[in-house]
DNA sequence: AGAATACTTGACAATAATTGTTGGTCTTTC
DNA sequence: GAAAGACCAACAATTATTGTCAAGTATTCT
């Protein structure tokens, strides 16, 4: 239950993936779709919207590609994820763009889905790709984790 | 994002409306349906498969219906919903059912999948059908909260 | 200029999950 | 035995997901 569509979950490690060259240059499709086994052509369509919300800006030509518009400490995995897949919404009468039922004042369910969501989105704002690339180091060292994962 | 369907809101709706009842006798599909708006052939699957799980008992004949088999207080969301969706599995890597990607052990967004989920799984556990009923009694008498809703 | 590289866009198709419905059976009470 | 009510399996419609494909646009390097 509560699954994440691979949408969101490709364009999370996408975002780590350019998140990984800050400030050392662009990175290019090509790399993303190497490094993290996912079709050229799905990534197409995910960076684009993550560009036109202004996650990222692209480089054309040679040497082109992808960088992040801020450091990866002021991206949170929630930014991303609204981006791709929309606001968290548990069940359908929490979702702003959808109507209410007429339920809606006296529905407990609706509370405990409510309370849900916000706890939910309240993790997902709170962890940075900055916090993705400092977590990766640790694996990598073997350090033990002290982060908020 | 993060939707869950509606068998597993319906399903603890209607476990709502049992535990409603709890110590008073038992609950028709044809109440559930009528107090819920969910249609009877589709409460008979959702009632079935909780029943073949243990957390309600069915009485046949006239008179007939559903009852809890514990009190309202030991039956937590989480147990419902974990009968009607499957465990907690943001990622299909996290599915205990599938095979794991074999890029396991290197990889960062599974840590982040993970957290995520356990925190999730460890709400839906604390959050019981006695809660629920409390939580109504409140909206109805216009009580402030101080649950954990 | 020409070639290489890479981004842009829209259409569309295969698959899987969701959301039920239909139609019938079995059991108990009155 | 008739009505109330649970039980069960099959399947069909709809929607979401998960991509692919093709054709085009832009930029830079040599």
């Amino acid at each position: 239950m509560l699954k994440l569509s691979t949408k969101g979950q490709y364009g999370v490690r996408a975002m780590f993936e350019v998140a990984r060259n800050y400030g050392k240059g662009t990175t290019t499709i090509k790399e993303i779709s190497e490094r993290q086994d996912v079709s050229v052509s799905y990534l197409e369509q995910l960076l684009n919207r993550l560009r036109r919300a202004g996650l990222v800006d692209s480089v054309k030509g040679p040497g082109g590609g992808y960088v992040l518009t801020r450091e990866p400490a002021q991206v949170t995995i929630g930014d991303i994820l609204r981006v791709l897949e929309g606001p968290v919404a548990i069940t359908s009468c929490m979702d702003p763009s959808a109507d209410g039922c007429e339920r809606v004042d006296s529905c407990v369910a609706r509370l405990l889905w409510k309370s849900l969501g916000e706890r939910i989105e309240k993790f997902l704002d709170q962890i940075t790709l900055q916090e993705l690339l400092e977590e990766e180091k640790n694996i990598l060292s073997g350090t033990l984790r002290i982060g908020r994962l």
